[in-house]
DNA sequence: CTGAAAGCGCTTACAG
DNA sequence: CTGAAAGCGCTTACAG
């Protein structure tokens, strides 16, 4: 097999501490020693292996980012935000996914034992309790939109809430008065959040709520197409539908086509998450976006604060920023431009998807 | 911090070896021991680390993934496909990206030295010689279209030429004659052996090659949009354009909407890649699928199989098959059903979504 | 400037 | 059935 340390000492005549300090750069060395030691090292090829560093340091170089899944382009683009981030830091990036119950949550929070130097979760099927009694002592641990309160945890979360209430403000301001809503499952937490940020938005315009324009969906695009028909079910019908994710935007649509309804002209109609597939409907969707690799580098830096100045680390729960994304399917701009070319303002909300928000805001 | 297996034996009052070999449930145990030491282990929440078995066993039960780059559908499908498989055999997966050059792939070799039992390469810029050089010795290594000769690696590469040939065979069938293509870069191998398909399928059918009818592209959507300009420079015009990726097909079906040439009316389009925005399009995108997910899983088998059977394990190089997703696009059919749903079959070549292919050729 | 030695947390022949 | 001991490949005080 490959040369370890001590073929090289053994060849340069030399003791493995003093291979191990002049490869590693630290403390002093004899010009003549180091120049040695070197030439022996690459003659052999030797590379040394992680195993033995990691046991004796203790430290991994590995973070660890545990996803309740691995389809569609939101975990992908957190594990690209993740793995930049963790590169840049000169970190390395382990990924584990489809853990559908706590059982095997809690397997794999297990199997990180030793293998990272801190932890990023993002599960909806994990409590604090199981946290705190399988997580190892003294791991660093970032959450990520587990809806887990109490301030034992580091934590970012998707403004959902504000993207919500960002978008109703939008469609209210350009004069729609009857907003329906395609909800999520009751039990989905960015389902329920964004629900009560169209709620706000509709309280704070003076609006009142109406039941009947608070549709069932479980964020499928077949949910959306069969919102269509509670959509026009009653009069006076609304003027703009949001439906609370892309997904059901797109059902919706197809829905509203096949029922001959003229999107923006009839009906505007919004979704959230911002995903691929909007740019390419025709007409394009309106969309509350959602900096998704900003989440995962996020996740790592502080994580990686935690991992450096574990002493000192103050711990917060914060929220990302969303930004409204305006195309065609909403009605209130005239053209789509280009992909990704900014889209020129007229309020503080009209936002231009180039424009990747890295602000958060500190929950109290 | 944690207990560690020497705080197990100490309060159970054996010796570390027995904690060992009862936790690992290897060699024999008395079975009053036995449940002392559990209990004990239980109590303490002992989880051993990875750290001492890792070294101890020189196995890490990891396997790295290597990537060029973390964008889009595409790697986060080898990535979902790989993670799945490797799960499946108790493995986990070390994820790298974002090696540009030559020397950062080199780097990002040597890292995984004691990170990972094995390595899945998946690169444009490596050449067998930087392999060869910079691999561990004996580190099992199965490379994903990386389009290097030789067969001292497993590897697995995409079937484009087949593919391409498929689908050129599908278009011809369905009686077009005048058939274009809008090609890739030049030093681009998917880009080259799509047009070799192209070329393949025409000339089996006694058709005379015509340069006019290969465009200039570079798998971006804006080339594909230009693209139009070209095709309907010539007279005949073709009746079909066969875009050898889907981001072309996108451009070039905006292109032809714009100059007001109907599709599938009056120009069958095709893409390649079957990505999802293919689905959303209008009308849908007929396009070549390939089971990128299927790419990542293969690999991992591939890999396990050399990291167990080291001694008997058999080098090869296979082709992934690709399959015809028919939709309105190419004017084949006359209705694009419901998502995923299966498309009823006129020929071998019609094909479902739904039909994942696991097979693959073995290359002589 | 350099080396001998201990240690990181485990596993595994080898004795008994 | 169980333990003492060596060892995996490194790093790091500690002496000199």
């Amino acid at each position: 097999m490959s040369a370890n340390i001590k073929d090289v000492a053994r060849a340069a005549g030399v003791s493995t501490a003093t291979v191990s300090r002049i490869l590693n750069n630290v403390g002093p060395a004899n010009e003549e020693t180091r120049r040695r030691v070197r030439a022996v090292a690459e003659q052999l090829r030797y590379v040394p292996s992680a195993l033995g560093r990691n046991l004796s340091t203790r430290r991994t170089d590995a973070v660890g980012l545990l996803l309740p899944d691995l389809y569609g382009e939101f975990f992908s683009e957190v594990i690209r935000g993740a793995d930049q981030t963790a590169q840049d830091h000169h970190y390395h990036l382990l990924v584990s996914s489809e853990h559908s119950d706590r059982s095997e949550i809690i397997a794999a929070l297990q199997m990180m034992r030793g293998r990272v130097d801190g932890l990023i979760i993002m599960s909806p099927h994990i409590d604090v309790q199981a946290l705190n009694v399988n997580l190892p002592r003294g791991l660093p641990v970032v959450l990520l939109n587990c809806n887990i309160a109490g301030d034992g945890y580091d934590a970012i979360d998707i403004d959902n809430v504000g993207g919500a209430h960002q978008m109703v403000a939008h469609l209210l301001m350009h004069g729609h008065r009857r907003i329906a809503i395609i909800k999520g499952l009751e039990n989905n937490n960015d389902a329920r959040e964004r629900l009560r940020g169209y709620r706000e938005a509709l309280r704070e315009a003076g609006i009142d709520l109406d039941p009947a324009q608070e549709i069932a969906g479980d964020f499928s695009e077949a949910s959306g197409f069969k919102a269509v028909v509670d959509a026009l079910a009653f009069a006076p019908r609304p003027t703009a539908i949001f439906a609370s994710n892309d997904s059901m935007a797109v059902g919706l649509m197809r829905g509203l086509h096949e029922s001959g309804i003229a999107v923006p002209q009839e009906m505007a109609v919004a979704g959230f998450d911002d995903t691929t597939i909007g740019h390419y409907l025709t007409p394009p969707l309106t969309s509350v976006h959602v900096g998704i690799s900003e989440l995962g580098s996020q996740a790592v830096t502080r994580l990686l604060d935690q991992v450096q100045h574990k002493a000192n680390h103050r711990k917060q729960h914060s929220l990302l920023a969303t930004t409204l994304v305006l195309r065609e399917s909403c009605g209130c701009i005239h053209k789509d431009p280009a992909p990704l070319a900014p889209i020129g303002g007229e309020g503080k909300e009209i936002v231009s998807r180039l424009s990747e928000s890295d602000n958060h805001t500190t929950h109290p």
